[in-house]
DNA sequence: CCGAAAACCGAACGATCGTTCGTTCTTGTA
DNA sequence: TACAAGAACGAACGATCGTTCGGTTTTCGG
């Protein structure tokens, strides 16, 4: 109960706290709106972080973590290229969606973290960047006949996680079709452009 | 002795102060960093704004209007519905490019922002987008023989959104190609595919 | 050179910030 | 029942926040 199971209490604090942050930005929550929507007093909270910065650090290592082993788990199952790719896609745009509060506060950077502590969550962020990298490149690869070049694999990298990430601030499942419509609209204008479907 | 501006204005003023914010969020830049940085006093600032809300509101609706006229200009030009995109996406790019720092404030969104001022900035924020959808949907007519249902050119409309907009955390001109490069990758990527080019 | 308008400043206000402290409830186990 | 440990609390700390105010300097047409 000590290090093996995650503390429940600890989870639904980062939830709330992360739904605030994200409407608020990270300095524009303080420590009072979050012991109020974690039905905590103020000094109650300190029981559990050191400070304000654990929050947003542990919102950012719990997101990048998991983002990184749905790719492990990915890459396990021994696709092709194609559904690799179109497993990802399908597979962050469903986390996203699940986690949007959290996602919002990852997209606001690490500048409020600690010179260490933001590059742990950097290196992450950078981990992951080259894991969806070689992902494209194989695909690409495979569909192209031959390669990109580093510049030009990086640049169409980003603008994937252009079209991934950017839902954050219009996508809402009601208005814009399921998640899987989403990731399958984003597949097929990735690989095939806006006039396929 | 703070170190003067000689010559300075109310734009120079928002330009220093949108880098500022860009990097720290409006909550985390405060009226006195933001004396600093334009060589002001803290008092001295409140002579040309009513408060730090007028800053944020300056700088979203300077934005939003030049983007507009952008878009207005390009509607003059009289292009084709293939020229009309490639334009605008040029153009997109070409002013995110020249004002990083500003986009960047831009895109944290409005909610800092008085219920007036702020559903005035996403007035103008939307009647850009519908702009840009109404030039995407010509191009997809051209392309595609047929439309597309107002749920899936708005999906659409949004990708493209993302690949441009996404470019605020990760492009610099030295790493990743001229802003000219840029521009006609994310029009291909979207047009054709990340295989074209 | 004058005087009013504009530009600018130091000092201070009340409010809120993150954090700390000493104390009190609650709980599990012996 | 006893009692240590965890959980939660109210109150207060110094620091910083946005803003205001009274006064000083600079600018510039007459």
């Amino acid at each position: 109960m000590l290090e093996t199971n995650p503390n429940p209490n600890l989870d639904e604090i980062l939830i709330r706290s992360a739904r605030l942050m994200a409407h608020r930005g990270y300095h524009g929550t303080s420590m009072r709106d979050l012991a109020e929507v974690t039905g905590r007093s103020l000094s109650g909270l300190y029981h559990y972080f050191e400070g304000k910065e654990d929050l947003l650090y542990l919102i950012n290592k719990q997101g990048f973590t998991s983002l990184l082993d749905l790719a492990e788990d990915l890459r396990e199952a021994g696709f092709g290229p194609t559904e690799m790719l179109k497993g990802l896609i399908s597979r962050h745009i469903g986390f996203f969606v699940d986690h949007l509060d959290e996602m919002r506060v990852m997209m606001f950077g690490t500048l409020e973290l600690s010179k260490d502590r933001g590059r742990e969550i950097n290196r992450l962020k950078e981990v992951y960047r080259q894991n969806v990298q070689k992902i494209v490149q194989a695909y690409i690869a495979e569909a192209r006949g031959s390669g990109l070049s580093e510049v030009e694999l990086a640049r169409k990298t980003y603008l994937l996680f252009g079209m991934m990430n950017w839902i954050f601030g219009w996508y809402s499942s009601g208005a814009h079709g399921t998640p899987e419509d989403l990731a399958d609209d984003i597949f097929r204008t990735f690989t095939e452009g806006c006039a396929a479907g």
